[in-house]
DNA sequence: TGGTTGGTTCACGTATAGTCGAACCATGAA
DNA sequence: TTCATGGTTCGACTATACGTGAACCAACCA
């Protein structure tokens, strides 16, 4: 466990990241980190437990849709915007707008 | 089974169609339909049994990404592409303009 | 009426996703 | 060194997705 395993940018697939985003935990993460935060794992999911936090940090990581970095103790995480829009121009875009729509995948959280 | 389900153009959920687009085989379904052709089961995915062709366009009808229309003794479907458009403006263009690129999701087909 | 074609549904098996607790690892602090 | 904290990994369980063949249905045709 030695630093991350991250898809270089030509890397990535669109049906791995369609897969990735293809979960409301996981949406709610993305939605998070759209908002310019770096994210830890355990703050930004407190009713899963943390071995399913690790689960979809992970696949959202291996996905290609955010990068992970540790910080001392803590591992912060970012969405990898710039590669998502140059690999599939507007699909963030379009994702996280939708978020903004619909409330249902936003429930209060700290 | 007299004529097919479809949810609303306002029942759209982006994560039910995030759900639907994220398969390779429901992707080639996609990507065919986005050339406007009206597609039938069976010409469209001849590698697949019946049963399961059919359960990839239900995901594809429930999910809001395709109509299903009769039509004697076949069914046409077609891409819903104005209402994905006007409830997530830019998402599918975005996965089409994917699918060009990467031409692993697009094997021989008739 | 009976047969054929195009699809669906059902029942089933297998594979994978999601979830958790327990154990473990890495880091920093006492 | 020892301890606490933040995450990961492992093993297990459950739920759901995927895939199939068999049976069925709906529409057309002879």
């Amino acid at each position: 466990m030695k630093g991350f395993v991250h898809p270089g940018r030509e890397d990535l697939r669109i049906d791995s990241v369609l897969e990735a985003l293809a979960n409301p935990i996981r949406l709610r993460i993305v939605k998070r980190l759209a908002g310019g935060e770096e994210l830890t794992c355990s703050t930004t999911l407190p009713d899963v437990s943390p071995s399913t936090a690790s689960h979809h940090w992970r696949v959202l990581r291996e996905g290609g849709v955010l990068w992970a970095r540790r910080e001392g103790r803590i591992i912060l995480h970012t969405l990898r915007r710039e590669d998502l829009d140059a690999r599939f121009p507007g699909l963030l875009d379009s994702v996280l707008a939708a978020l903004d729509d619909s409330g249902s995948l936003t429930p209060a959280l700290p």
